[in-house]
DNA sequence: GTGAAAGCGCTAACAC
DNA sequence: GTGTTAGCGCTTTCAC
């Protein structure tokens, strides 16, 4: 700036305001600024965004905090994300929160910075408290997203994940099914709440749970595979699967189709994300969509809302938004 | 730092040292650090990156400009790169280079700041020449990832396209498939060696490249579904497909299924990138690997490099990694 | 062994 | 309408 001065033969703070488009308060001669402009350019000047930070300025950074975006829920939910925040002018910085050896690093060095106007917290990281007692140290707003049956910590955003099993035991049982079981792949932070939901339906409408309905697994393609193998071994096999994830649900059909059971003739599964994939699985999958763009960018403008306006709530409290059923060719009667 | 100093009786000169590990040049009496140490706990002393920034300290961030992380095979590599940035202290921040409305935004925002140490570039960009001119103006060092055969602006880490797809024409060809097509999925940059290399290599085998066998589409689902009705529809149709992407050679595989096309009795069909999902689709797909996480680590141990040392040229030139052939059950003999 | 002072680039009172 | 000055938080000579 001083040289954009000395080349145009004004001071720092004349070049500042003509910049910074002079707030209303003091005009600047027109000749000047044309003058003070064309330096500017001249010496390709580019503001030093740590000295506007010193200055307090915001930083238009959003910190996020994912855990494990190899998911490709959290992959597309990341890409809403980096899209819903350039609309408003932010860019994203990536924190990781995965359970790992140099875990420490990831957070601080997000958090102990004032380089960050606001954190997006996407999924559940209560197995990691250290993340979570970082994050109420922060000086920064935390919007979260996905915290399942955790306490609410912050401002939150969710599915209603009861509703969208609802929906998927509506659908098998309408479509004659009685036998449904239950790939519960492990939610991060011990999110049960799809499967309470699973077992609340099928025992409001027979009675129980049949032994071994209910297979719990990792949340991961193979973790599919190794609950569909549970089922096809039962005594009484069911003929329907609902999974807690998309991911499962592909390594269900994966594991069916391996073992030669047609899907949906033998056996009707249901998924949980709607995961881009899905539609293209074979067959494609029926499963429970969330309005992933709509809570990111609900998410988002929470956030900024945050930054810039101290009225807004910090308190804890949840909103949430209700999932769709998508119904594709991975069901039918049994 | 000054009330830590108020607190601890010593002046800000002094915590900076002491808070420093004062770099031998000066000694602290034992005391006065433990006193400066508490007092600095006591206050819950945080230091400010922009006031250090100002001074010339390095940020630890890494700018990340990715085309299109919904791709899984840059979802994976985005992980990857985070996991590898961690390992040696940076954070991520995500510069958005989609071709879009904001687009102007995402990246002067990423780049006109000194707020990054270094920048990666995931992908082909030069469809977005403002892009490639806002790197080059960068003051960060900028290293490029799969660049394909566009112009090499930077130090640049590739993979062997070429050597991939001659392994699977290999492959193939053992396997007694003289009707090899390519489904050609798009990829960014107009990048063609896989395109290129399949024509080189039927050409080489069999002569010339039958009317119909390369069809070129997007690098999607769709893409690869489109491409297969074009390969079923053809007079004398091929017993093996290969895709350019594994997203292509999915979407053939289900256009494959509807259409009660049997991989691989009657077709085989080879896909690249070996996203998590090749393993688990339906038949597990043969697929082209390449050494992500082995390459991410060279492009992140080279951008770090850049940032640290000024003797390492920042002259443009390629690395070249090469790729590894992985066999499922989408290939047999026609 | 410790303090005083200057300066990194920028903005905002406060002069004039 | 424009310049001067001080200060954001930190590091680093230079004095003592």
């Amino acid at each position: 700036m001083r040289d954009i001065g000395a080349v145009s033969g004004v001071s720092a703070s004349t070049v500042s305001r003509v910049l910074n488009d002079a707030p209303s308060k003091v005009a600047i001669a027109a000749e000047t600024r044309e003058r003070v402009l064309r330096a500017a350019r001249q010496v390709g000047y580019r503001p030093n965004p740590h000295a506007r930070g010193l200055r307090g300025a915001p930083t238009m950074m959003l910190g996020v905090i994912v855990r494990d975006f190899g998911d490709p829920f959290f992959a597309d939910a990341l890409e809403a994300l980096a899209r819903a925040a350039r609309a408003h002018g932010y860019n994203i910085v990536l924190g990781h929160a995965r359970a790992e050896e140099g875990d420490a690093l990831g957070l601080p060095a997000v958090l102990d910075t004032r380089s960050i106007d606001a954190i997006i917290l996407m999924g559940n990281v209560h197995d990691q408290p250290q993340v979570i007692a970082d994050l109420h140290s922060s000086l920064a707003p935390v919007v979260a997203l996905w915290q399942g049956t955790s306490p609410v910590e912050f401002p939150t955003i969710d599915v209603d994940d009861r509703g969208g099993v609802v929906a998927a035991v509506e659908l098998l049982a309408s479509l004659g099914h009685g036998k449904i079981a239950f790939a519960s792949a492990n939610l991060p932070g011990g999110n049960t709440r799809r499967e309470d939901a699973y077992v609340e339906q099928v025992e409001a409408r027979f009675g129980q749970v049949p032994e071994g309905y209910v297979h719990r697994v990792a949340n991961s393609l193979e973790g599919g595979d190794e609950a569909l193998a549970g089922f096809a071994d039962l005594p009484e096999p069911p003929t329907a699967v609902i999974a807690s994830t998309d991911i499962a649900a592909v390594g269900v059909l994966h594991a069916a189709f391996a073992r030669g059971i047609v899907v949906p003739r033998d056996l009707s599964v249901v998924g949980f994300d709607d995961i881009p994939i899905a539609a293209y699985s074979i067959p494609a999958l029926t499963t429970v969509r969330m309005p992933v763009a709509e809570m990111i960018g609900d998410a988002v403008e929470l956030a900024i809302a945050l930054v810039k306006d101290s009225t807004v709530s910090r308190a804890p409290r949840v909103r949430v938004f209700a999932p769709s059923l998508v119904v594709r060719d991975s069901t039918s009667g049994p």
